[in-house]
RNA sequence: GCCGCAGUAGCUCAGUGGUAGAGCGCACCCUUGGUAAGGGUGAGGUCGAGAGUUCAAUUCUCUCCUGCGGCACCA
C-alpha cells in the first residue's frame, strides 16, 4: 500500500500496482484526462508504470514545461513513424527534443524534399487519430540488438550496442511500430496535441561527426495547442522582420557580392552608424586608458611561424606572395602578435605597465564557406581588440576595470542583460600551476564583481590561459557572445615580450586579450536586429528630415535643416512634389528619429512641426526651430557626452 | 567543407519547351495637397555561368558559382 504524497502536502495510500493514471483519476476524471506523465520522487515516469513504493508524485499535464517536452518528444516518434510508414527502407535513428520543438534524423538514400511534408504531417495526424497505446517494455541487450539487425535498422543496433552495461534497454511500442527510447513518454497517440508543424529539412552528420555518414534531419515544432503553435510562428515571422540581412538592404546600409564573399560594402548610411559606434567606442577606450596604434595588414611568414599561428591557425590564413621578392605574406587573422611587436620596441620598465594597446584592428580568416552569414559571421572584420601587458599582480585590477568598462558600454548600447562565462585551466595546457592559479583567481573574482550571472564552465579555457567570455540577450531573447577576455602566458613567450622589474631583471609579462563588441560587423548585426532597424538617435544614419507641404515652404526648409545641421546634426530634405502622407510615411518606414513638417505657417513663424518616430505619429509638437535645435542636438548625443 | 533548397527588372515576386510579366522603385508630365501610398505616360531583362538534350531551352539534364536553412567549424 503506497503512501502517496502531493506537491500540496497531502496524502493518501493507494493499493499495490497502482498507476500515475489511477492517481490522477482519483483526483478527478478531467486531471485524468489531461495527464501525461507523473513524476515521481523527482523523476519523470509513464502514467501507466505503477508505483511501487511510497513517494512523493505530481501529475504532468500539458501546461507542465516537463509536459512540453513530453509532447515534443513523442511528436518526433509519431514523426518517425509516420516516415516510416509512407517510405519504407527508411532507418530511423536518433529524434530528440530541442528549443522549441524536436528534430529526427533519417537515414535513407533518396532525399526527403520540403513537398513530402504535407504528406507527413498528414500521416502524423493519422496516426494521432488511431490513439495507438504507448507501451514501454524491456528487453535484453542482445536480442534488441539482433532485432533491430534483423529488420535494418543498423543506426539503432548500433546505438544499443553502446549503452553501457548496466543500462536498461527500454522500448516503446505504439502500434505495430517500435523504438529504442530512454522514455517516459504520453499514455497514447491520441495525447497529442496536433499543434505540431514540419520546419525544415537539413543534413546532419551520424553523432555530429563529419566523418560519419550524412543524415536527413526534419525539423519540428509542436505545442500544447495550437494558439500557441501560431504564437510561436509568429514569433518567427517578427523574427525575420527584424533580420539584419533584411534591414540591410531596407535601410541601405550595406551590401556583399560575390566577389568579395564574406566581407562587406559599407553604405553611407551603415558607415554613418559604423563610425556613430567607433567613434564612441574610442572615447570610452580613450577614457579607460587604453593607447590607440595601428598595424600592419601583411605580415611575413616567418613572423606567423614564431608566433605559432602559422602552424595551428595556417587553414584559416589568407596568404599572399609576390613574384619580385620570393617572399611569403599573410593577411593577419589577429592583431595580437603586431601588438607584442608594438610592446617590444624600446626597453620597457615595471612602470610602464599596464600598457594597454588597442586597435580597430582589420582582420581576415578564412570561415567555411557553409559558415558564412550576413554580418554575422564573415571573413574580413575589424575587432575592438586591445591587449593589455601588465604584471601578474595586476591581472586583478585590469580584469575588473576592463568589466567596468565593458559593463558601461553594454549598457549604452541598451544591452541589460549579460552573462559571464568563466573558463578555467584544460588539460593541455601551458605555463605553470602557480601562475594559472593566480589568473584564475583573478578572473574569476573579477567576474564575482561584476554582478552578472556567471556561469562555470570548468576545463573550457584556452591552452594558453583561462577566459571570461560575454554574453548577451536581445530584444526578442536570443544570445550572442560577443566580450572577451583571455588572460595569455603563451605568446610573451613565444615572442619574448620583456620588462625590467624593481629588481632591475628581466620578467615576462602577462598578456591579456580583449574585446568588447568583438567585432564592428557582427555587433552592428546584433544592434540591427536588437533596435529592428530603429536606432536611438545618436546612432541613426538620418536623425531628422525636414518634409515640405508644398514648394512655397522649400527655401524655409533648406534654411531649416541648414540650421539643424550647423548644429551637428544629420538632416536630409525633402522638398519632392509628393504630398505630405506620402513623405509621412516613407520616413516613417525607413524609421527617421523626427520628421519636421513645414509648410507655410511654420515658414512665417520659423517653427516645425516635429513629428517623433514611434509614437503613433499623433504627437507632433509645433515648436520654434531654434527650440528644436537645443532639444535634438541634446537628444542626438551619444550616451558617453550626455551630462545628465 | 557536407546535405537539402533557391537564383527571372534596382527591390519583392509570378510565369512558360516557341527569346517574358506584376507591384513597388526610377524618369517625365499633370496635380501644390497639413501628418502612413493622388493620377497619367515611359524606360528598364544575355531569366546566375558553362555544357548537353531538342527544330527550338529562361523552362529539361549535368557541372560550376553564389545565396538561404541546417550540420561540421568558430584556437
Amino acid at each position: 500500500m503506497p503512501e502517496i504524497r502531493f506537491p500540496d502536502g497531502a496524502s493518501r495510500s493507494y493499493p499495490d500496482g497502482v498507476t500515475g493514471f489511477d492517481i490522477a483519476e482519483d483526483i478527478s476524471k478531467s486531471l485524468a484526462k489531461k495527464a501525461l506523465a507523473v513524476e515521481v520522487d523527482g523523476e519523470l515516469r509513464d502514467l501507466k508504470r505503477p508505483v511501487e513504493a511510497d513517494s512523493e508524485i505530481r501529475i504532468i499535464t500539458a501546461r507542465d514545461p516537463e509536459g512540453l517536452e513530453l509532447i515534443r518528444h513523442d511528436a518526433a516518434h509519431v514523426l518517425a513513424e509516420a516516415v516510416q510508414e509512407l517510405f519504407p527502407g527508411t532507418q530511423v535513428t536518433i529524434g530528440p527534443v530541442i528549443e522549441d520543438g524536436f528534430y529526427y534524423d533519417f537515414a535513407r538514400e533518396e532525399p526527403f524534399s520540403t513537398e513530402d511534408f504535407e504528406k507527413i504531417e498528414a500521416k502524423m495526424a493519422e496516426i494521432v487519430d488511431r490513439d495507438e497505446d504507448i507501451v514501454r517494455e524491456v528487453w535484453d541487450r542482445d536480442e534488441a540488438i539482433k532485432y533491430f539487425k534483423s529488420i535494418g535498422e543498423e543506426y539503432k543496433a548500433e546505438l544499443i550496442a553502446d549503452l553501457p552495461e548496466n543500462e536498461v534497454i527500454s522500448i516503446y511500442r505504439q502500434g505495430e511500430w517500435l523504438d529504442l527510447c530512454r522514455g517516459p513518454h504520453l499514455p497514447s497517440t491520441g495525447k497529442l496535441p496536433k499543434a505540431f508543424k514540419l520546419m525544415k529539412l537539413a543534413g546532419a552528420y551520424w553523432r555530429g561527426d563529419h566523418r560519419n555518414a550524412m543524415l536527413q534531419r526534419m525539423y519540428g515544432t509542436a505545442w500544447a495547442d495550437e494558439k500557441a503553435l501560431k504564437a510561436h510562428l509568429n514569433r518567427i515571422e517578427e523574427a525575420e522582420k527584424r533580420d539584419h540581412r533584411k534591414l540591410g538592404k531596407e535601410m541601405n546600409l550595406f551590401h556583399m557580392q560575390e566577389e568579395a564573399q564574406g566581407q562587406v560594402f559599407w553604405h553611407p548610411n551603415g558607415w554613418t552608424l559604423y563610425r556613430a559606434l567607433q567613434d564612441y567606442m574610442r572615447r570610452r577606450q580613450d577614457e579607460g586608458g587604453y593607447k590607440e596604434i595601428r598595424t600592419p595588414q601583411l605580415m611575413d611568414r616567418k613572423f606567423w611561424e614564431e608566433s605559432g599561428h602559422w602552424g595551428k591557425y595556417r587553414e584559416n590564413m589568407f596568404i599572399s606572395s609576390i613574384e619580385e621578392e620570393d617572399k611569403v605574406l599573410a593577411v593577419k587573422p589577429m592583431n595580437c602578435p603586431c601588438h607584442v611587436q608594438v610592446f617590444n620596441q624600446g626597453q620597457k620598465s615595471y612602470r610602464d605597465l599596464p600598457l594597454r594597446l588597442a586597435e580597430f584592428g582589420s582582420c581576415h580568416r578564412y570561415e567555411p564557406s557553409g559558415a558564412l552569414h550576413g554580418l554575422m559571421r564573415v571573413r574580413g572584420f575589424v575587432q575592438d581588440d586591445a591587449h593589455i601587458f601588465c604584471r601578474e599582480d595586476q591581472i586583478t585590477d585590469e580584469v575588473k576595470k576592463f568589466c567596468s568598462l565593458l559593463q558601461r558600454v553594454y549598457t549604452d548600447l541598451g544591452f541589460d542583460d549579460v552573462k559571464v562565462r568563466y573558463a578555467d585551466r584544460p588539460e593541455v595546457r601551458v605555463g605553470g600551476d602557480e601562475i594559472w592559479d593566480k589568473a584564475e583567481k583573478a578572473l574569476k573574482t573579477a567576474a564575482d564583481a561584476t554582478g552578472l550571472d556567471v556561469l562555470y564552465e570548468p576545463g573550457d579555457g584556452a591552452f594558453y590561459g583561462p577566459k571570461l567570455d560575454f554574453v548577451l540577450r536581445d530584444a526578442i531573447g536570443r544570445e550572442w557572445q560577443v566580450g572577451t577576455i583571455q588572460a595569455d602566458f603563451n605568446l610573451p613567450e613565444r615572442l619574448d615580450a620583456t620588462y625590467i622589474g624593481e629588481d632591475g631583471e628581466k620578467h615576462r609579462p602577462v598578456m591579456l586579450h580583449r574585446a568588447i563588441l568583438g567585432s564592428f560587423e557582427r555587433f552592428l548585426g546584433i544592434l540591427i536586429e536588437n533596435y529592428a532597424g530603429a536606432f536611438p538617435m545618436w546612432l541613426a544614419p538620418t536623425q531628422i528630415v525636414v518634409a515640405t507641404i508644398t514648394e512655397d515652404a522649400a527655401d524655409y526648409a533648406r534654411e531649416a535643416a541648414d540650421t539643424l545641421r550647423k548644429a551637428g546634426l544629420r538632416v536630409e530634405t525633402d522638398l519632392r512634389n509628393e504630398k505630405i502622407n506620402y513623405k509621412v510615411r516613407e520616413h516613417s518606414n525607413a524609421k527617421v528619429p523626427y520628421i519636421a513638417v513645414v509648410g507655410n505657417r511654420e515658414a512665417e513663424e520659423k517653427n516645425v512641426a516635429l513629428r517623433a518616430f514611434g509614437e503613433g505619429g499623433k504627437k507632433q509638437e509645433v515648436i520654434s526651430l531654434d527650440d528644436a535645435v537645443t532639444r535634438l542636438s541634446g537628444e542626438a548625443l551619444p550616451p558617453d557626452l550626455k551630462t545628465s
